[in-house]
DNA sequence: TGAACATTTGAATAAATGTTCAAATAATAT
DNA sequence: ATATTATTTGAACATTTATTCAAATGTTCA
């Protein structure tokens, strides 16, 4: 019995495992990119990141043009703005929010010629 | 009281939601888009694209390259799989996964670039 | 045929998530 | 100040999800 079979991995091809394992980068990185792609994973979210690649919206003029509640609204504005894919301005009594950079349109254009290929 | 505060919508610039509204896509497309990114915003899972963007692989030799029992990356392949991130071939009692198109290792490169600029 | 191996599947559980409602800030105007 | 409006926050709930373990397919080879 071998330490492959104590802790149940089988390896069919070592020298292909290692090339590759070799190439795996850290740890944290990629649960940074679980964590912007779970950003927009949600149908909600999608939504409102889709309006604001057309234009800067406030919170309740972003709620109708998707057509959710207010509170909803705001409770997924932050996750996406915790995760950088937004950014926002306050003016008078409304804050406006914006898409941050263009990697969010990218990802978002990306994953749409995905879909209706 | 109208419309809008029955249904809890208020809108402050009805001329610009009118405009957005117009340009957002259908339901469906909103909710597909979403399952791709569902798909990739695990860590494990991405994991796996990752090592899938270097190599074809096993099932085994890619639980040994992600360091996972070989049950978990079944079961998540199958995730993947169904959202035709990847695509396998059979070859006598192994089955070989790859990446199916272009699109996943650009989403994965774009998550890369946003989360270590 | 039966044994050994590679992968998939199903059930069970714990943890995470989306949504709603009500209450709390924050900013403006009367 | 008080009232009104815009947004955020917190608690609660139902639903989804990741992971584990054990069992079930398939495939090859003796």
């Amino acid at each position: 019995m071998n330490k492959e079979d104590v802790c149940q991995i089988k390896i069919i091809n070592k020298k292909k495992v290692d090339r590759v394992k070799k190439q795996m980068i850290n740890e944290t990185t990629y649960q940074k990119m679980a964590e912007t792609f779970k950003a927009t994973s949600d149908k909600t979210r999608l939504k409102i990141l889709y309006a604001l690649s057309k234009e800067e919206l406030c919170v309740c003029d972003l709620s109708a043009v998707v057509g959710m509640s207010i509170s909803l609204v705001s409770h997924q504005l932050r996750v996406i703005r915790d995760k950088k894919l937004v950014k926002y301005r306050k003016e008078g009594k409304s804050v406006y929010y914006s898409l941050d950079d263009d990697h969010v349109v990218q990802l978002i254009k990306m994953a749409y010629d995905h879909v209706t290929e």
